[in-house]
DNA sequence: ATAGGAATGTTGATTTTTGTTGAATTGCAG
DNA sequence: CTGCAATTCAACAAAAATCAACATTCCTAT
């Protein structure tokens, strides 16, 4: 550990970015010094490099919620859009976290005197501000990188609301297996939602169609009959078994 | 990743819209590399084009409160920047519902490790999506126009949380009468967070010291010797004794 | 004191980024 | 639809940053 690089790291993840120039000033060193002292760093992961500054991988956070939300953005928006086919002015709906949601949540917007309950503090703000509209926040504490909450509190608030549909999604679709996602505590709050609500809703873009890295095992709860399926394009034929009593819906 | 990506993003999601010859200016750079830069950020679906200027994605989904949040803009940012040389990495905070506090909220993003209580969902919200944070929501059912929220339960949950700071503000300050709002609602919630918090910080920008046109009659309650009032210009003279014992700041 | 080793500074070739120019495109008012 | 002004784009020149190799300094063990 060379003796520059807990006040280079300090220095760096205080200010997000910092330009090897500077960093050279305020350390008293020259800037080649800077290079190769940062190397390692870098290589570590404890700091990002890029043309002629460094910058706080921290600071850089802001990407990951933002970096999911542009995953297959092209699918999430013609999805959200199909699902906003289904509500109505005036229907009562719970949405869970996700970055699909985030884009269903967008836009209803357009959608007026909709009562919402979610336990994603996104979806809750965005939807709040349309005038009009009655939006209930489910939980108290936030997970820190989907702003989302599974408190005890959350399925109060849940459990107490009648609603007419449900947005649910998915990590992972297996044509054996069913909807997985990856925490149990995913599967309470849509256990919960799915109790107290008319139909469902089942939102996933077709990459969850595939084998995922990370894989998720927890089973969301069974659909009922006649609750949608809402995708970006027709899923492959093994899924059809799985699909057998759901409304499809895909642009 | 380009070097001034952090301030770009930062500087448009702030303030929704701004034009690419602005943006050269603040950066210090060439209209020309304004739009080199910005090109893989709107690939990457981080910001929208439009000719002549850049928008940020999140605003459309702001856009009711960001029209609030247009209205002396400049000032509250400038507010929010002096906010933030308050707080420290590692530091908790109670945070009032307001225009001026999204502002607060935007800039904090540059803190890490904060532990935060706030009865608005978008505060909530932009500061739960940073990794290190911990965000607790109070309060269950939203306000439709500014999504926060009054309920007993927010209540519950501010006087769990003992806090460094809490940020107030004020619809309007009367030399004789003091910092007052509109609902009395927000002086419960105000009173509830300043009773578990170390130093409170009242920002409130100037256009808060001339009458308004919609009358508030509600006082806030009494600020502590050494709580903070940030503004963002020297306070007119009559106010010296309503202030007499505040830290005043202002850039 | 001094030789060995590690860390730092310096130099110059190479790569990347930035500013400028002029042509092509776009938005808008008449 | 046309023309004007503003914006954008592409290409090249200039500037800045990087890297590798070598020289210098600093520290320490003998």
């Amino acid at each position: 550990m060379s003796k520059y690089e807990t006040m280079l790291l300090q220095t760096v993840d205080m200010r997000g970015t910092v330009s090897v120039q500077e960093l050279s000033r305020i350390l008293g060193v020259s800037d080649q010094t800077i290079r190769r002292v940062s190397r390692p760093l870098v290589d570590r992961g404890a700091l990002q490099k890029v043309h002629g500054a460094l910058v706080s991988t921290k600071s850089a956070a802001d990407l990951p919620y933002l970096a999911r939300m542009n995953l297959n953005r092209e699918a999430k928006v013609a999805i959200a859009g199909e699902v906003v086919k289904i509500i109505q002015d005036g229907d009562s709906i719970a949405i869970d976290t996700g970055s699909t949601s985030g884009f269903v949540a967008q836009a209803l917007r357009n959608r007026r005197e909709l009562t919402v309950v979610t336990n994603s503090a996104y979806v809750a703000s965005t939807l709040a501000m349309i005038p009009g509209n009655n939006v209930s926040m489910a939980g108290t504490q936030l997970r820190d990188h989907d702003g989302a909450s599974f408190d005890r509190s959350a399925f109060d608030v849940i459990e107490r609301m009648q609603v007419d549909y449900v947005l649910l999604s998915a990590s992972l679709v297996d044509a054996r297996k069913g909807f997985l996602v990856h925490e149990q505590c995913e599967v309470d709050i849509a256990s919960a939602m799915l109790a107290n609500a008319g139909q469902a809703i089942m939102a996933v873009d077709h990459s969850k169609f595939e084998p995922q890295m990370r894989k998720p095992a927890l089973r969301q709860p069974t659909l009922k009959p006649g609750d949608y399926l809402v995708t970006d394009r027709a899923p492959p034929d093994d899924f059809a078994g799985l699909f057998a009593n759901l409304e499809i819906r895909f642009p």
